[in-house]
DNA sequence: TAGCTGAGTATATGAAAGTAAACTCAGAGT
DNA sequence: ACTCTGAGTTTACTTTCATATACTCAGCTA
């Protein structure tokens, strides 16, 4: 991975991943469905994010299959729809953990962290580890960036 | 977790968290980082990011103490600055792995990523995982969410 | 049938981001 | 002294994004 060398980037898993959740609201939006939210004024309530953004990003989740809608219906109400997330959603959490435990660590206030993840199971506090394919925890300096299947350099101009 | 209560997100991780990577470039600032760049023509060449806002985000970076500038000579050139990560920069690799890893699995060109994760010592590709503090692999499912020492509610308004 | 409520849409305004080009600045080479 | 280069800064303009507020709409209840 020669800096000097004029990749193609625009293949990037990294890149693509962030036109989806990249925009503002977005990851917020996902972290509340994780807590339990699923209708539009929950999003507005604890989010305080205007309304069209909320709509925007709301839809935006469902065309990608991030997120999806059911309905529910309160006692004296009608029918109202709600966004539940997808198992393509459920695979966005190892990211957003990584996002999480380092503000943990570098932004947290001093008494600790607002919200805590614990192992359903057995109530140990769960965290996201780096492993290789043989199972061996790998520390962020001993990995290496290679070529895949469809790295490109940038054709000319 | 009630999405009924009324709670104060002001001191979630993953919004500070955001705060400083999420905005646009930031991570892929980060990305080319960890892929070998250090320069900013270099920066701006794979990016193709405008400089102003180039110049920003890598202030930002340093300024936070995710980046750091050291020195670098070309012969027959004077010393000018590049980039380097930060351990705490290094801490910000499982999130992006996270990102990578999700890219790689639903937005992939066909033939595959464009950038693979290898573990040095073994060649085996990476990959991130959750875990909980007993060595036991979680899944997405089973991790709860419970307030945390710095949980607060919103103070009425 | 008039009002209430949750889930939006529409509109206006302001703040960032993108684009492009000119300009600065320090020092090494000639 | 003059030029060249990498690393920025500055300015000007356009476009997209974000915010705030007002408005709509469907159906349940009174």
């Amino acid at each position: 991975m020669d800096p000097r060398l004029d990749r193609d980037t625009s293949n990037c898993s990294i890149a693509r991943t962030l036109e989806i959740v990249g925009e503002k609201w977005t990851i917020l939006i996902l972290r509340e469905v994780w807590y339990g939210s699923s209708r539009f004024s929950d999003f507005e309530r604890v989010l305080g994010c205007p309304r069209n953004l909320l709509a925007a990003r709301l839809r935006m989740l469902v065309e990608e299959g991030i997120l999806t809608t059911e309905t529910y219906k309160e006692p004296g109400s009608r029918s109202r729809p709600k966004y539940v997330i997808t198992p393509k959603g459920m695979d966005l959490v190892p990211a957003v953990m990584g996002l999480l435990h380092w503000g943990d660590r570098y932004r947290a206030d001093p008494e600790g962290p607002a919200v805590l993840a614990r192992h359903r199971a057995c109530g140990a506090h769960v965290d996201i580890q780096i492993r290789c394919e043989r199972g061996h925890p790998v520390q962020a300096e001993d990995i290496e960036s290679v070529p895949g299947p469809a790295f490109r350099m940038k054709s000319a101009e």
